[in-house]
RNA sequence: GCCCCCGUAGCCCAACCGGCAGAGGCAGUCGACUUAAAAUCGACGCAGUGCGGGUUCGAGUCCCGUCGGGGGCACCA
């Protein structure tokens, strides 16, 4: 009993309030930073701890690599940070060595932009803004191994990334043996002859830089003077991938150009089919592999040649089984055989007899000037107006092809719905089975040929179905009624054996860009020799250091200025630029490289720099790598290709880092520098926490935390506003930050409500007024443990009642497994049951069973770790709980005595009957039948059936 | 246009292999404490699972159609 409420005007001294938790969790993170609680300790290395055996049950858990920007984090951020540092915990508890650590992902363009307009250095903003983030994310109680931190801006890590970068730059892809192997090998093989070189001559017989110039075609990271994304309002140039549908860039949303220029690529395509058929082997969600497949976009058919006046249009088809149907040909406009194919003036048409078809001509009076007319106007239309207008347009060139199947004549257009980019540029147009060439070919009055049996009552245009050729027959060849795949393989075969074209495989994927004309990023560690060839600096010259420049910013131009050129910042740098240094053969001028690498390659490895973060003879320690991320049959299966046991990240990564990550992992592996084929062998995606915002009359929107509910409509002032639903943003007023919800209510607070909020691959909207119930929960089991009066420990050693334990065990039971399988909303909702449980029944006696209040403190701890250190420490355990124990389900208490079966008769619950937990199903039979509702309902006729559903109902049918 | 995911109570969400629609939280109502209010504590479930069909003894769960929301791809030959 409490004392008379005299003077008692606030809350009692010691209940769980926001300040008390504040005060407890600021001294649990001090303690576990006192006492590196979450270090994790490495096979070998700096990182290995003397004497300790080191188990070999580990977990290797990693968040997306944040980039640290100025802004700081709103609730939304640390969803997935808390989520992956909950299964950690849990993970740690059972007595796992876990490996989890936060980094930062820290080049980029914002500390340029801000470095270019204030002129402080890039690396200033970095570090303070990497303080900051770092101070909001230690707030949270995450428990990081933070000797592991590290940043992709520390010189000691971009040296590694330069290393990598070398070692890829050294490599080719030995198509033979399926994986990279060093150039020197590949030096060898044409200096002994074994690989003949392209004009024939002996290697001896060529000149160095002409050896030079072969070997660097087979890098796998090359120079290239090829079309690449040009956005001259960034003033760089972008990857394939950061371009968007409608033809902008991802950052910024500038206009992009296809333009030449010179430019260094990376040869992911070499990996396309070993990125496409090792996500099979990967835990990853369903739609990330499909986003990659599509990206990847791998298809099957042959390329077949077509003769037109001596010369050969070459074509991608992916259905070489319709050749018969081919009935005209399209060329990409800007395909370079356009101009040589074009003819002097316009055919007679295919009969001979009459003038060609005038659609055909766009008006003009020769074939040249129709298609310079028709270029014209296909370069003037955006990539917008080319999706929003999908009517076909193109001119004929004036020339005929000859289909090599059956020698028929068919005209040749240009036309924009074929794409340079893809397949050889051309194609060869059945419009009986293609709905494009059947819209086009209708249009301008071309034939159409089915060579496929539509399905009965087919009644669409161009049929694509399955079915038997038709119309297919030459002089030594008939495919038909031959289904599609098998026509596939006799038309290819006959295509081989007569040298018109052969079987192959097309992507989508194109090879990586990998420079950008920008400041704040990795210098490439690659100089030019007098000749211009570039020349990978030997490993002894890394790090090549970012220089000190004037002038931060790439030069950019007028977004729309399709003729500008790049300017990279590091151009400017006069004096780093040139440079003398002895590569060998004594002291020479060389000029450095002044492009940087993108943003990607930092988070393309960092997780093995968190395996071994200050190895500094290595990028990574081999048995540390074997141990972290080796792939581990025995528990995976025999095609576990390693990588991380769990990686948590927004999907919006799921082409772009994941692939380019991928690529380098396998480089590494063919390489021999790691074991792992994968870096992610599981990957989760967590949703995105989102916001109401509110608009008032005017458009303006209003700060979201004082808008009122009412009747559902929304009052701002007593004016009404409109609500919106999206992001949490500065500019729409509805910013929640988790510093202010660790104030209000204190870390663990905030840490269980956005975990039991929903699952954690959900999206949905925040709601500050739902957390108040996640702190209450926490102030009712601190109540439990903890006289909110005296501050004393309020538990006992008394016996549980069977109820107890039951109730009890199957919660631990039940929390175990929500927590590994990432379900912490549900095991949020098992220990508030639990609690309430407890609470009931003995919140009002003198105290709290001990073997009740130790298991529920455990089993809070991995999501609010502070609050359950705080009272397993007054419980009397002078240990930190981080390394568990764990409490463990005792068998004999999750099997009931007796079961309650609901009767239904016909499907509907019609009563109940409790029979004990071991009865046959006989017995449940006729217990169920013997109930007299039971009973009275079928009213003495025998049921036509009766469904017994062990453990679950009885079904009466009658 | 094509493909994928999701629609359960006023709101956020549970519900295993098809087996009693409700675990948990918010809000609400009632009660206790209080001079009062807040805080706290206790009690109370209002929907039949977006809609229409189908399969089944039985459907939130499986199938078909449809509507709504979210996402991906988009002339890829």
């Amino acid at each position: 009993m409490t004392e008379g409420a005299a003077g008692t005007e606030t809350a009692p001294a010691h209940r769980y309030t926001a300040a008390v938790a504040g005060q407890i969790e600021r001294r649990w993170q001090d303690y576990w930073a006192d006492h590196g609680s979450y270090r994790a300790p490495n096979p070998a290395g700096t990182l290995a701890e003397e004497g300790a055996p080191l188990p070999s049950d580990k977990l290797f858990v990693q968040d997306m690599f944040p980039y640290p920007s100025g802004t700081g984090l709103h609730v939304g951020h640390p969803l997935g940070f808390i989520g992956t540092d909950v299964y950690a915990r849990y993970h740690r508890m059972t007595g796992r060595n876990v490996l989890h650590t936060m980094g930062f992902d820290a080049f980029g363009l914002p500390a340029e932009q801000y470095a270019a307009q204030t002129g402080t250095h890039p690396r200033t903003t970095t570090e303070a803004n990497i303080e900051r983030y770092l101070q909001q994310i230690r707030r949270l109680g995450l428990g990081h191994d933070e000797r592991r931190r590290i940043a992709t801006t520390d010189v000691e890590y971009y040296r590694w990334t330069q290393w990598i970068f070398l070692q890829i730059f050294n490599s080719y892809y030995d198509e033979e043996q399926d994986r990279a192997r060093p150039i020197g090998e590949l030096e060898k093989e044409y200096a002994e002859g074994v690989r003949a070189t392209p004009d024939g001559r002996a290697w001896s017989e060529l000149s160095r830089v002409e050896q030079r110039e072969i070997i660097d075609e087979h890098r796998l990271v090359y120079i290239s003077e090829a079309p690449v994304n040009w956005a001259p309002g960034l003033g760089t140039v972008v990857a394939n991938e950061e371009v968007t549908a409608d033809g902008r860039s991802d950052r910024g949303n500038f206009p992009v150009f296809r333009k030449n220029l010179r430019q260094w690529m990376m040869r992911i395509t070499s990996y396309a089919d070993r990125l496409l058929d090792d996500l099979d082997r990967l835990d990853w969600p369903e739609k990330v592999k499909t986003m990659q497949r599509n990206w990847i976009g791998r298809s099957r058919g042959a390329n077949v040649r077509f003769p037109v006046d001596g010369k050969t249009i070459e074509v991608f088809t992916t259905r070489p089984d319709t050749l018969f149907g081919a009935t005209y040909m399209v060329l990409a406009p800007e395909h370079p055989l356009v101009d040589e194919l074009t003819a002097e003036e316009w055919p007679a048409s295919a009969d001979g007899q009459t003038a060609v078809d005038e659609r055909w001509t766009g008006g003009a009076t020769t074939p040249a000037e129709a298609v310079a007319d028709y270029r014209r106007q296909a370069s003037r239309k955006s990539e917008l107006d080319r999706q929003e207008s999908k009517e076909k347009t193109g001119v004929f060139i004036g020339a005929y092809a000859v289909n090599p199947v059956n020698d028929a004549r068919i005209p040749v257009f240009i036309a924009d719905y074929v794409l340079m980019g893809y397949g050889t540029g051309a194609i060869m147009a059945v419009p009986g089975q293609d709905q494009r060439d059947w819209d086009f070919a209708t249009k301008y009055g071309l034939d159409i040929i089915r060579t496929v049996q539509p399905a009965e009552g087919f009644e669409g245009e161009a049929y694509t179905g399955d079915g038997p050729a038709i119309n297919s027959t030459n002089a030594d060849l008939s495919l038909d009624g031959l289904g599609i795949e098998d026509a596939k393989k006799a038309i290819v075969a006959w295509l081989e054996e007569h040298r018109h074209g052969e079987g192959t495989v097309q992507y989508k994927l194109r090879d990586w860009l990998f420079a950008r004309q920008r400041y704040w990023g990795e210098p490439f560690p690659i100089v030019y020799d007098e000749n211009g060839l570039p020349i990978a600096l030997p490993e002894e010259h890394l790090p090549v250091e970012l220089p000190d420049v004037a002038d931060y910013a790439p030069t950019t131009f007028d977004p729309d200025d399709a003729d500008s050129e790049p300017q990279p910042p590091l151009a400017k740098a006069t004096d780093w630029v040139e440079v003398t240094l002895d590569l060998g053969d004594g002291p020479k001028k060389y000029r450095r490289d002044t492009n940087v690498m993108p943003q990607w390659a930092g988070s393309c490895w960092y997780q093995l720099r968190y395996i071994d973060p200050d190895n500094h003879e290595r990028f990574v320690d081999p048995e540390n790598e074997r141990y972290w991320l080796g792939p581990r049959p025995a528990e995976h299966g025999v095609n576990d290709p390693g990588g991380l046991d769990l990686y948590v990240g927004g999907v919006e990564h799921a082409v772009l880092h994941l692939l380019y990550s991928r690529f380098w992992h396998k480089v590494l592996y063919d390489l021999g520098h790691v074991s792992s084929e994968e870096p992610y062998r599981r990957l989760y995606n967590q949703g995105y926490i989102q916001a109401f915002a509110y608009t008032d009359s005017r458009g303006f929107y209003v700060p979201a935390e004082e808008v009122e509910e009412k009747d559902g409509r929304f009052f701002h002032n007593g004016e009404e506003v409109k609500q919106e639903y999206g992001k949490m943003g500065k500019s729409l007023k509805n910013v929640v930050t988790p510093d202010e919800m660790s104030r209000n209510y204190g870390a663990d607070t905030f840490r269980f409500y956005e975990m039991s909020m929903g699952p954690l691959d959900d999206s949905r909207p925040w709601a500050t007024k739902d957390v108040v119930g996640s702190h209450r929960f926490l102030q009712r089991l601190w109540r439990l443990v903890v006289d909110e009066e005296t501050g004393e420990v309020r538990v006992a050693d008394t016996e549980l009642t069977d109820d107890d334990r039951r109730q009890l065990h199957r919660t631990i039971a039940g929390v175990r497994e929500d927590y590994a399988e990432l379900r912490f909303n549900t095991a949020g909702a098992k220990l508030i049951e639990l609690n309430n449980y407890v609470t009931k029944v003995y919140g009002a006696a003198a105290a709290t069973p001990r073997e009740l209040a130790e298991p529920l403190v455990l089993m809070l701890a991995p999501m609010c770790p502070h609050v359950a250190e705080e009272l397993w420490n007054r419980l009397g355990h002078p240990d930190s709980l981080v390394h568990g124990p764990f409490p463990v389900p005792d068998e004999q208490y999750l099997v009931d005595e007796t079961v309650e079966y609901p009767i239904q008769v016909n499907g509907k619950v019609r009563s109940r009957v409790t029979v004990a937990a071991e009865a046959g199903k006989d017995e449940v039979r006729a217990a169920a039948l013997a109930d007299e509702k039971i009973a009275a309902l079928l009213d003495g006729a025998e049921p036509r059936k009766v469904i017994v559903v062990p453990g679950r109902l009885v079904n009466v049918v009658r």
